[in-house]
DNA sequence: ACCTGAACACCGTTCAAGT
DNA sequence: ACCTGAACACCGTTCAAGT
């Protein structure tokens, strides 16, 4: 099985490729043409497969997704959120510039529904009042939290440290803690919604 | 004054010019060549200014967070988060594909500067513990929320409507201010923090 | 059904040369 | 100091034509 060297060439294995460009080489130079090179195969050919650029990030973001935990419902009570928001933060960050892929299309929106259902689940077992506007909120947080993480790797690897010796500090995890401890405080529980 | 016709484009002016460009056509039709021609003039003039599209990048960048109000310092206390937090939002909103462009140049630091210094100031004004953490945190939601507003709107723009008739009910001014809430709640007052 | 070949209309950037 | 002209090495996408 697994035809080694025919030219077939369905949408799960362009997207693996896609995803492993993407991976070594980061989102400027995934390009139509290199991952035609890639596949040994005209870039016209991608077009089969997929209508438009977008169209295939929005497949390779949905499997950046994927590697969210499927079921984190083992956490129940108050604090359920934090393993969870992990999960999600984790998922982005595997892949270089995976942030800004899901971003990019996340408005076309299937994509992101898999973060937002965990977030809203942990929520709800927490007992939040409006677990919905909540859930949006903590995931546009791990969005904007992640998405700074990996725009600095690019400063870095390329940039001119602007005073040599100190790179900044990466306090990046402690923000991320920070920012989902004020948001996991912050919301309101049901009981203190109305009464 | 004001020389109408003559070749004299410093960076001030082609800023405005490329800022005006990115409202009107976003950022994707913001390109070097389209910028050239606006100002009458070769692509490769442009680089004599800027040594690269990322630095004319980065001057956007720190002309939009300049709407950002210079001191709400007026309001003391609890809810000072609140209004600093808005004005930074209505910046990144203030002009098309605003955060992305914000973004894409906040790893190179000396732009989102502004943004940080007003939540920074907002929150210790509210005397809340490690101020910098929350400011970073709180900043990195209003990234993440700016950006998925802005990209719905590509979305709804050239995007097919899944199901034609009816609209995503925007409930993204309640999500902003369900995530604020959380995390000017959430933040740990000073008095709380060690004793 | 799946891909090639060739074209169209673009990009960012460099660099010698002009004024 | 500021810009032109020309080139280099690329892009995403379309579409007739092949098999």
């Amino acid at each position: 099985m697994t035809p080694a060297r025919t030219g077939r060439h369905d949408r799960e294995h362009i997207v693996s490729v896609a995803l492993d460009l993407l991976d070594r080489y980061g989102l400027p130079d995934l390009t139509m043409r290199r991952l035609a090179t890639e596949l040994d195969v005209q870039p016209s050919a991608l077009y089969w497969h997929f209508s438009s650029k977008q169209d295939l990030l929005a497949a390779v973001a949905e499997r950046i997704l994927a590697r969210i935990a499927p079921s984190l419902l083992a956490h129940d009570g108050d604090d359920a959120l934090l393993p969870a928001a992990r999960s999600v933060r984790d998922a982005l960050l595997a892949y270089r510039d995976g942030a800004e892929v899901v971003m990019s299309s996340a408005a076309l929106r299937p994509s992101s529904t898999r973060a937002h259902e965990v977030l809203l689940t942990a929520l709800r077992s927490a007992g939040v009042d409006a677990p919905d506007l909540a859930a949006a909120a903590v995931l546009q947080f791990i969005l904007g939290h992640a998405s700074l993480v990996q725009q600095r790797m690019h400063g870095e690897s390329h940039g001119a440290a602007a005073t040599p010796g100190d790179a900044v500090p990466d306090d990046s995890a402690a923000v991320f803690e920070a920012g989902i401890g004020m948001l996991s405080r912050g919301a309101v529980p049901r009981s203190a919604a109305r009464g």
